[in-house]
This record gives C-alpha cells, structure tokens and sequence, in this order.
DNA sequence: TCTGGGGTCCTTCCACCC
DNA sequence: TCTGGGGTGGAAGGACCC
C-alpha cells in the first residue's frame, strides 16, 4: 500500500531501490552503522493482497488484486506479481484489468485487516511504547529509550520486528530504520518487499539529495510541478535554493517544511496518541444520481453513520459539511457551525439536508450527483460538549439512537435502520 | 483508465469586533 | 461619524497522505 518511491529507478530485486543503494540494505547479517537511528518506519508489504492470500496460498505467485465490486470500484490493493504489470493502489478497476487481465480479483474483508493490524501492532507496543499508527498498515516506532532494556540496535528491533510479524501473522512488511521520522519512511519504502534498509545518522544528506523531489513527504503532483517550474528536480536542488525563494514560490508553510526536509531536519516526534479531528462518511453512487429524495436518503444513511461513529468514540461536533462531487468532478463543500456540539443523526442530517439545498442552488444547472458526503468537525469530549437547551428536543433522539446502537451491536448492523431506509419489501 | 473513502493541513476570503 | 488595521473565527477549496 505504500507508495512511497514507486517513481524511483528501477533497479534490481527491488524496484524502488535507486543505483548504489544497496549499501544501505541490512542483508546477510551485515547491518550499516544504526548509531543514533532511534526511529523505525514499518509498512506491511501489499497488506490487503497479503492477509487474503494467507487463506488462499494457491495464489501466491498469481497476480492477484484487491477491490469493491463497484463499477467505480478502485484497486485497494495488489500482489507483487500484479505489480510487475504496473498495477497500483487506488488505480480505477478497469485500468488494472486492461493492464493485468489474467489477475484474480478478491474482494476485500475489512474487519479482517483490522484485526490483523491490531494483533502487529501489539507487537509492537510490546517492545516500546511509543508507537504511532499512521493506517491499518504502517506505524512510527521510537526505540531510542528501550534499547537498553531490550539489550539490542534499532537494527535488531527491526529485525525481531520482521520475524514476528512473518511467524505469528503470516504476512512480510519492510522496516526503514533512521536518525528522523521521513527518512525511515523513504528507507522502508524503498526496502519493499521483505527487507530491511537502514540510513547511517551520519550519511542522511548523502541519502537524500539524489533523490527526486517526489521522494518529499508532501510533494505530490502539484507541488512537484511547482518546484519543476522553479528548476528543481532533485531535494539536493530544494536544499540549495534559498528560503525565501521557496517561500514565494509554494507559500510560507510548505515553502518551509520543504527546506526543513530537504537538509535532513524532521523535528516530529513520534506521538502515539492524536485525538480525532474529524469523523465523515462518503458515499460514490454507482450510477449518477438526479433525484432529490434519494440524496436525501443517502443523507441520512451517512448521517446515521457519522453519528454512531462519533458516539462510538465518545465524541460530538459542532461544524456540520457536506460534500458534493457532480457528474464532471467539480466538487464543492458546505459547513455550518451549530450552537452546541451534537452526535445525533437527526441533527447532523437536518443540518445537512439544508446544505445540500444551498448547493444545489450555487451548481449552476448541474444537478446529476456522483457522491455525496458528510462530515463532522470542531470535535470535543461527550460529556464537554453538552450544552442542551431546555427546549431541544435532542435528548430523546439521542436515547433513541443509543438504544440502537445496543441493538446493532447485539443482533447486527441491519437489525436497526429508519423506516426511511427500509427497501419496500423489508416496510 | 476515468478516477474510493477516511482523514489532515494549508491558504484565501470574508465578516465581525475592537 | 467615518475609516482603517489587526485579530479571530468560519467557510470554501485545494493538496496531500494512506
């Protein structure tokens, strides 16, 4: 699932390794000077692909692809068989196919990779506490304060790291091992698959410089043509460019976080816990849709989604969002600020049935909807966030929608749903 | 080929208050 | 009374990440 260094030069076993990397691979028991790399980046390889292929081992060597079954469906994740033929994540399906047509496609079992993810990262608090998850697949270790009572390097961490996750989990993943946070992600990337690579804290600049400015965290397509137009193709070139310069030319922020990253400064720490800043659901339609009750629907389905997320993790919004993408792509958004925080349904989806209109009315004779979402941000604890008035109705409602979400976790997630959402054969 | 879903952060613009 | 500037919060859009 990681994508870091897929632009990189092709070269031997591993195609995300550029030329005269190899010295930085820990293999056959030589391991580079690891003094002072008190950070390990660790992504499983191709994890969705990997953790379905634990049951399906005949598939091993065949390309296989992880999807919905949509017909807007995008890949969520493939093998690397698959990849040799260039398929990659959030590739649309029928790219893959014409690319890859003998793949076995399998559809995805979510609760399953979240399950598989919590047992690796367990092993992974096991040796440190400071572990920060970044997605199901992939987290920041900080070792510098256990290695004494672990009696090992950030290398042998790494090392131990990858045998546990092979032997009690049935799956590979790649270990970066650096000085800072980006460089062990750039390193584990370019490990992939099943290896190891660590960057000596003393040869960070010599790492990074020949690299594209792709390889920058934060650089995606816009931002490299950016720095293209500015005759920068490589982080050696950001590294050299005055700071002003870059300031004027990608905006203060970024212009600064480039500089930072490009001289080998990361100052993140590795943070296990960050709290939720907000909580969506989105919705991609099938087929586009033009008729102002079904949208009203999917409001509510999402609302309702939202709102057991929110109550879920003990949490309310104040700022309720819409998000509408039409037919052409054009996307446009719409928020409003509620007087008090709520993790009701019924809130959240008045609120946005009212936005949706608003909307509607600026889409200027655009009316076919592709996808529809919903979003709650300005988030605060429960219990903080409670300020009802007298006369809101909202208490009610709340009990209502507590009750059942004891209900869907007792008897499923069908076992309660409005009426509104019923098909006509279940009313 | 035709573009998912769940997030975070940044910039710009605007309204409002002092 | 009018105007301007700074600070702040909200809204909208965009870029990026996995």
């Amino acid at each position: 699932m990681s994508v870091a260094g897929n632009k990189l030069a092709p070269m031997g076993r591993n195609a995300a390794l550029p030329a005269g990397f190899e010295r930085y691979l820990a293999r056959g028991g030589r391991v580079p000077d690891d003094t002072g790399c008190g950070v390990l980046h660790i992504d499983m390889d191709a994890f969705f692909a990997a953790v379905e292929l634990r049951t399906r081992p005949e598939l091993a060597e065949r390309p296989v692809i992880v999807a919905g079954a949509g017909p807007r469906s995008v890949v969520l994740s493939a093998n690397y068989p698959a990849r040799k033929y260039g398929v990659r994540s959030a590739m649309p399906a029928g790219m893959a196919r014409k690319l890859c047509p003998q793949a076995v496609w399998l559809p995805p079992t979510r609760g399953l990779y979240s399950e598989v993810s919590h047992g690796v990262m367990a092993i992974f608090r096991e040796l440190t506490p400071l572990v920060e998850p970044l997605s199901l697949d992939e987290a920041f270790l900080d070792v510098s304060g256990a290695l004494r009572r672990l009696g090992t390097t950030p290398a042998g961490v790494g090392e131990h790291i990858r045998r546990r996750v092979e032997a009690e989990h049935g799956i590979t993943c790649s270990v970066g091992v650096a000085s800072v946070k980006y460089i062990a992600k750039l390193a584990s990337g370019m490990a992939k698959p099943d290896g190891m690579l660590v960057v000596p804290a003393t040869e960070a600049l010599e790492f990074l410089h020949p690299l594209p400015v792709s390889a920058l965290w934060g650089v995606g397509k816009k931002t490299e043509e950016n720095l293209r137009r500015l005759g920068l193709g490589t982080i050696a070139d950001v590294a050299r460019t005055p700071l002003d310069r870059l300031r004027r030319g990608l905006g203060t922020a970024l212009g600064e976080h480039l500089h930072a990253l490009a001289g080998g400064r990361d100052e993140r720490a590795v943070v296990p816990e960050s709290p939720d800043k907000s909580i969506s659901a989105e919705n991609t339609f099938d087929v586009d849709q033009h008729d102002r009750a079904v949208l009203d629907r999917e409001l509510l389905r999402l609302s309702e989604r939202v709102a057991a997320t929110l109550r879920g993790k003990g949490l309310r919004g104040r700022t309720v969002s819409i998000k509408l993408r039409f037919a052409d792509f054009r996307t446009v958004t719409r928020a409003r600020t509620l007087f008090s925080a709520t993790d009701v349904a019924r809130e959240i989806h008045a609120t946005v049935v009212s936005l949706l209109t608003d909307a509607m009315k600026a889409a200027a004779g655009q009316s076919a909807v592709r996808l529809l979402g919903v979003r709650v941000e300005g988030l605060s604890d429960g219990e903080s966030g409670e300020q009802l008035s007298f006369a809101s109705p909202e208490p009610r409602w709340r009990d209502a929608e507590v009750a059942a979400d004891v209900a869907r976790l007792k008897f499923g997630s069908a076992a309660v749903r409005p009426a509104s959402l019923l098909s006509p054969d279940e009313g």
